[in-house]
DNA sequence: TATTGTTATACTCTATAACTATA
DNA sequence: TATAGTTATAGAGTATAACAATA
């Protein structure tokens, strides 16, 4: 591969005025990167990252989550929520237990078969992760976290204003 | 507000066993936010990120270019490319014109209507940005590109060893 | 033979509103 | 009245393969 290629496979699209645009531009540039690698390595295991998320959630969580909770958390509309379970439950991964107390709810667990599916791609998928950071430092990923951060509380304080 | 819920706005729906790996999802779920904040900026303009990235390029690029261009420069597939333009052709923002010397080609121009809406949304879109960052200094943003691009070597490389 | 763009297809995710059963 | 979850709908993006016209 030329230099030239090798120079335009990561540098952005268009040319920025501003620091400030710039850096938004990264962080979009690098996040569609970032997803079509994710959805292709999920794609091989026959899933998504919404689904995945879904998982790992479950996984992770040491208490029972309803699907009210999985949609706060991970702000997907609880219709889009029942699809998506749907999608798991089809696939034996997860289950819905009534919660004893209020019919109206459900505990989403997931089954045998779920747990193992998720143990092994969670596996697979923080090597993925760990490929992708390793030509940054420990410093460099605590600064990414902290600056992320400071990105969010301006998008969730205009996403929550609408 | 509570305190407790303005942590849970911008917190990440899991924890993590390491910095590399919070610092990925941390990207991943910037951009999440992003992109809701994005699409429903755009929305209210009918229009999309993916368009606007393709009028914004059209806009910027001091030569023609062809919608083989588009589809390389914005990762976004030829025949998807046909199907964005269709739409925005439909709106009456851009044409294609037949290329003198190869009549596969066509060249992607912004009609007039093209230019006056492109450049009243590129505006206001520069202002969303720029108040969407206003939290990040100079130096932090440029920290950002760095680590941006950073990231995008690896995953650019995992893009194309597919 | 290779390339440009189109067509067809199938799948996900997303957003919204109306609905039900229950609290 | 409010809440949990479902259904219905519409739209967008994405990926893939097969195709016609042209180079």
């Amino acid at each position: 591969m030329s230099a030239q290629q090798e120079q335009a496979r990561t540098s952005l699209p268009i040319e920025f005025q501003s620091k400030p645009h710039e850096a938004l531009m990264s962080v979009w540039w690098t996040a569609t990167l970032l997803r079509k690698v994710s959805s292709k390595f999920f794609h091989e295991f026959h899933t998504s990252d919404a689904q995945f998320n879904i998982l790992v959630l479950l996984k992770d969580s040491t208490t029972p989550l309803t699907q009210n909770d999985l949609s706060r958390k991970l702000l997907v509309d609880k219709s889009n929520i029942t699809g998506l379970l749907d999608r798991l439950q089809k696939q034996d991964l997860i289950q819905r237990i009534p919660v004893e107390g209020d019919r109206r709810s459900y505990h989403i667990a997931l089954t045998k078969n779920g747990v193992k599916f998720i143990a092994r791609l969670d596996k697979l998928y923080t090597e993925k992760v760990h490929q992708i950071m390793s030509n940054l430092s420990e410093r460099e990923c605590s600064d990414l976290i902290r600056l992320m951060r400071k990105m969010r509380n301006s998008l969730a304080a205009d996403h929550e204003s609408s």
